[in-house]
DNA sequence: CCGGTTTCTGTAACCGGTTACATCACCGTG
DNA sequence: CACGGTGATGTAACCGGTTACAGAAACCGG
């Protein structure tokens, strides 16, 4: 139906070769061919099938990027940061994402047979869908996910963090801690419960954990107003650390629509720090999430273009931002946990 | 390299067009030959080559969507909302943000070129582009962009909703109304602005402009900046309605910085309703997002299989949610404006 | 003026699938 | 038993580019 290379060879009256050659290369054409062909293609306003080019050259030219759900700012942030990335390595996106799909390891294989090289966020997918990928030869970059030997990772820092978080909630008093998040959902959060956890019981306080359908707002509001049913028997806990900011801000509105007074009478804590924490006064651990999506576009970029062949594991440093949630004074501090660390391990054989 | 289709027929003995056949059509082929195929692919964890597939059939499966900018949920929620319903339609998604790129005209057309269809949100690139691709064929859907005769097109309302905000902002007692925002950046803003106006004006207050760089959180608090500086010379403006959340977030940050109380001393409104807005406490007119870029994933998708000649322009409800930042009762109206109505225009000859 | 380079261009074989058409085996029927 | 019809399979021509290789033209120095 277009125009194709056929049809300005024939109009310049020369061969598709030429054709191919002059539209690409920056020599090994005359400048009169080059000036014929470039004419032709305008006249005809000729536009190379990427498709025929691809099939060609053995390549795509395009990255994927899996991600598990679209609600929330948390994945938004990463896919964009590794977009623009991706578009300055001159590479298309093709984004997919997995949420409520149950053909999803189809989905993801056959993402996986359109591009080059793939980026996985977090538990988009089965590990197996990862391994049979990796086998076919095609890169992948896992992240905020458990790292694998035959794929790079890019982490925000976990651990560090969490223990900060919980010196600082056992610092402003607090005896009973309840996480709310479901840690089998997320390596991630599997690893900020055990270090937040580790630090709040080194003081001698406790960790209960409190379940929810998912990381939403929504059910933030539920597991506040399951927390308050329970609130005769058992009391309220002194501070609930949640797994991301939406179940932190929906806790928040859940609390102050009971009369709990935030942080007077608990203290409420998120992770991520999506732009509403800043507004809604949450103590939260900054996640550098264009970051994650930035370094995981490099690095997909490296292992496409064989530039290196072990693979490595990076850990981005996080931020523990002090707001109102946890503290009255209306100062904000704020202070750095660890810094980047890569480390390397060894190639597929 | 990897493993293709005669490698297949060879192992199971038989033509390459019948693995073809076997490994797609439901029939016209023997149940045990299809057996020894389906065997002989699985043995050789063959993945059929997506390119040679799309090349002989002459389609992507892909469509593109463009979108000027990464910052902010706005232009991330309508990319989401279009994928989930494109992923649905079995079709893979390709993303490109022109935010700051020269050469964004190549891009996109270097899009168009990978895509059965594209989807192009705002001024992400100029007019000509857009012509220039749907002259060559590929079906265009613009979104929240001024309609044009050969492209479908999906907007949210702008002209009534300016006008009941301008009314609020009037019945609460604003006589003099900034309207924060570039309306040469986009021809929503210019919508809402002339609408704005209009009934600011009818009311006999009167509108200034108030010119950013940006839509950004920071523009705002710039915008507040500079709206204090003048304050002893011309007095702050009873309103300030911005073109968008993040402008109305920074301005609210930059008043309150300065000791001036909102909605006490002066108005404040948006327009999105992104989440952090819900949080503080904004006045806005919510977007559908999500349903601009699903509506846009279907309309494409009904040009690209034809199923229509026609082009469409839709227009999607919007609401005005009033919160704090405009009136001191704590209690949230909501007021729904125009419904969704479509329009039908001449297809191209 | 000739042989040897160098430089440009054309021919044709790919890349990995799909599919129109030819072929062939097998069926039932007259 | 010959024959037309049917259905499964193979052959080969695509799809639209890239590129190895060969051939031709231009250029060089001796």
């Amino acid at each position: 139906m277009a125009t194709t290379i056929r049809d300005v060879a024939h109009r310049a009256g020369v061969s598709i070769a030429t054709v191919s050659r002059a539209l690409r290369d920056a020599d090994s054409v005359t400048p009169q061919t080059r000036q014929r062909v470039t004419q032709a293609a305008a006249d005809l306003e000729y536009v190379p099938s990427q498709l025929g080019r691809q099939l060609a050259q053995g390549r795509h030219a395009a990255n994927g990027i899996v991600f598990p759900d679209l609600s929330g700012p948390y994945y938004a942030e990463v896919v964009l940061g590794y977009e623009s990335v991706a578009a300055e390595l001159d590479r298309s996106v093709l984004i997919l994402s997995t949420h409520g799909r149950r053909d999803a390891a189809d989905l993801v294989a056959g993402l996986a047979a359109r591009c080059d090289g793939l980026v996985v966020l977090a538990h988009a997918v089965h590990e197996d869908v990862i391994e049979r990928i990796t086998r076919r030869g095609t890169p992948v970059v896992l992240v905020a996910r458990t790292p694998v030997p035959d794929a790079d990772s890019v982490n925000a820092e976990n651990s560090a963090s969490a223990a900060m978080l919980g010196d600082h909630l056992v610092d402003r008093g607090a005896r009973t801690v309840a996480f709310v998040g479901d840690p089998d959902a997320s390596s991630d959060v599997a690893e900020r419960l055990t270090s937040l956890r580790a630090a709040v019981e080194r003081a001698g306080a406790t960790v209960s954990v409190v379940p929810v359908a998912d990381f939403s707002e929504d059910s933030g509001v539920r597991a506040a107003e399951a927390a308050l049913s329970r609130r005769r028997a058992e009391g309220l806990p002194d501070a609930f650390a949640c797994a991301n900011d939406e179940l932190a801000l929906g806790m928040l509105q859940g609390l102050r629509a009971a009369g709990v007074r935030v942080p007077e009478d608990t203290l409420v804590s998120g992770w991520d720090d999506v732009m509403a924490a800043r507004y809604a006064g949450l103590t939260t651990v900054r996640q550098p999430m264009r970051d994650l999506g930035a370094r995981a576009a490099h690095l997909l970029d490296q292992l496409i273009n064989r530039t290196r062949e072990e693979h490595v594991h990076e850990v981005l440093a996080t931020e523990l931002i002090v707001r109102t949630s946890t503290t009255t004074s209306t100062t904000t501090s704020t202070t750095t946990s660890t810094t980047t660390s890569t480390t390397t391990s060894e190639g597929t054989p």
